[in-house]
DNA sequence: CTGAAAGCGCTTACAG
DNA sequence: CTGAAAGCGCTTACAG
């Protein structure tokens, strides 16, 4: 009444290669189930070290890894983080993304990379990121007005983080981490000002982003401070790259006129606008510091090799990373908001600065 | 007999919003098999068209995704490609990740992103990536010579594939897709005899680099033509960096003596060099182009925005990545070796070369 | 505290 | 061709 015998083999023996628990148990001859316990360091476990010792040997002597399938489909996480990025040529993106892959490791995580507007446009990639259980969160790069609503409905289903931007008023159950902008444009202004500049100009980001508006809070506290302001025609909206930076030269150059007075000195809303502002004005004979001084948020790597090199102030980008990471990881249902005033803004003065003729 | 009632609703209730296959099967009145044969558009399905209908009207009304775990645990794939890169910051690389990236999500498919030195140094990321069905493939960042070996028993147990650099000796079941170096080169080469230049430097790639061998291949071939050589003097070895470019122009241009002939021109291995190049030659007091010509290998978006900008080559980095993914998708275990002549090297010229003073 | 058993949600031989 | 059932490799209530 046995029936046939079953094919041992094909039950027992690892496949391709594949060591499984089961096995690891046989070798440590304990059951399946302590040797889960053992591996996963369960406390409630009172084995005694020596049987403890067995396992750990006989998993480190077998090679064993735990298939992450069968552990993601029993505990229902998968250890892996989508980070979603808008534009994944931006340097200032990536120290944010080696912070976020960083932390990840750490915690036995990896971070899966989308693209914004794959997410939001594209409904299969949406559906299978965010319903899909593909990952257990979502870092998403922020910055983007028109996709508040849609950022605010994926949180409602999937832990979310939003870095580098401040949350708006919609999101109200996403979390976020933003460095403090202000206070990076402050300490620009003043060293600004500390040169003994009296005008000083704006490349600003886009109209619409809460990231330019307080970078520009920042400039405008500091020339509070000390009676001075910004003029509204000093200052020019650019997209967040060099081609913006370039365009918004151009067009507040082009509100100068010789023998009247202008800004001696410009600040550029990030970096890439920054080197576009840096490229334009020398393609129009000006020369830098002498002519115009140029300083910008964000430090990369880049900036020291420009000529003249580009004075900046470099925010904590590797730690919102390290920070974003954390939070989905430890407090995946917080709805924090996180402002990382530390480490706090450091000014880079180099070439581009100057003071004024 | 029948023991304690069954608690139904825990069975059968979509957990935490979640719907099953058999939600599906249940709403289109079919079997679990049949609707997961009409979901993977099973070609032995012969279900009428009513029917099908009915199980795809279904899995959209309830918003079905498939619990990519259980998935992965029955098919043993896992829709995932490690991406594993040593400097997340170059702007080089980024373009490939992009390619990767859009292939894989065609494909239904995600990418993981790695750390070349964490991959080799640390053992715990290690094990999970490579042995724990973690991805289903790699795609490795070439150029690391010390580490051939290594990748070499990676590729043993995980299909992998180098990208960016030509596969070495000991990798012979690593596939590998690499872009046609020397014509890059060459076609730098040409441009710069065509300008008027007869004697051309080299601010090459580091001295055990295959890539960077091969980028002086078509130099040397393209000078070898019109019977010119690339004289030892003239070329230096650097870090592929702005750093290395900076450190690699000053030991160059140490050697040349007043009133002495020196190169009117040089190569950069790749644009970061190229720029630190740029970098290191104006804070020397050299103007570029008039006092030496400048061009690099690799296009990005700096470049143009560089003063002067920069000439260089573009190679199909994009498509690196997504014949890398194609790759790997398609034929894992195919040990392939590609070298990708299409689309072909394109020359950026820029401001940064002119004929000779 | 530990073990036997159930079950996570799928796919696919296997039998009909 | 289709359905019932087994099983992928884990973890964890549950009972002992």
């Amino acid at each position: 009444m046995d029936g046939p015998p079953l094919p041992e083999r094909a039950i027992r023996a690892p496949r391709g290669g594949a060591v499984r628990l089961a096995d690891v148990a046989a070798a440590a001859e304990v059951s399946i189930a302590l040797a889960s316990r053992v591996l996963n360091a369960d406390p409630a476990v009172r084995a005694s070290a020596e049987t403890r010792k067995r396992v750990l040997d006989a998993a480190a002597a077998l090679g064993y890894v735990p298939n992450i399938a069968a552990k993601s489909l029993r505990i229902r996480r998968n250890g892996l983080i989508g980070l979603v990025v808008h534009d994944l040529s931006s340097p200032i993106h990536l120290e944010l993304m080696q912070g976020a892959r960083a932390e990840a490791a750490a915690h036995n995580s990896f971070l899966v990379l989308g693209d914004v507007d794959e997410l939001l446009n594209d409904d299969d990639v949406f559906k299978v990121l965010v319903n899909g259980n593909r990952v257990d969160g979502l870092i998403v790069q922020g910055g983007h007005a028109e996709f508040g609503q849609r950022i605010a409905d994926i949180a409602r289903v999937l832990p979310t983080v939003v870095v580098n931007a401040p949350p708006r008023a919609e999101q109200d159950r996403v979390s976020s981490v933003a460095p403090d902008e202000p206070a990076a444009t402050r300490m620009l202004t003043e060293h600004l000002l500390s040169l003994g500049h009296t005008r000083i100009g704006l490349v600003s980001g886009p109209r619409d982003s809460m990231t330019g508006r307080l970078r520009e809070e920042g400039i405008v506290s500091a020339l509070g401070a000390v009676g001075l302001e910004l003029r509204p025609e000093d200052r020019v909206h650019a997209d967040w790259s060099a081609n913006g930076g370039r365009a918004g030269f151009i067009e507040l150059a082009s509100r100068w006129r010789a023998g009247t007075e202008r800004p001696t000195a410009l600040i550029a809303g990030n970096s890439l606008i920054g080197i576009g502002v840096l490229g334009a004005a020398a393609r129009q004979g000006l020369s830098i510091p002498q002519d115009v001084s140029v300083a910008a948020v964000h430090d990369t790597w880049i900036n020291e090799h420009l000529v003249p090199s580009l004075t900046t102030v470099s925010l904590p980008l590797r730690e919102m990373g390290v920070v974003a990471v954390r939070q989905l990881l430890t407090a995946p249902d917080a709805a924090s908001r996180i402002v990382l005033s530390e480490p706090p803004p450091v000014l880079h003065a180099r070439d581009s600065t100057a003071p004024p003729a």
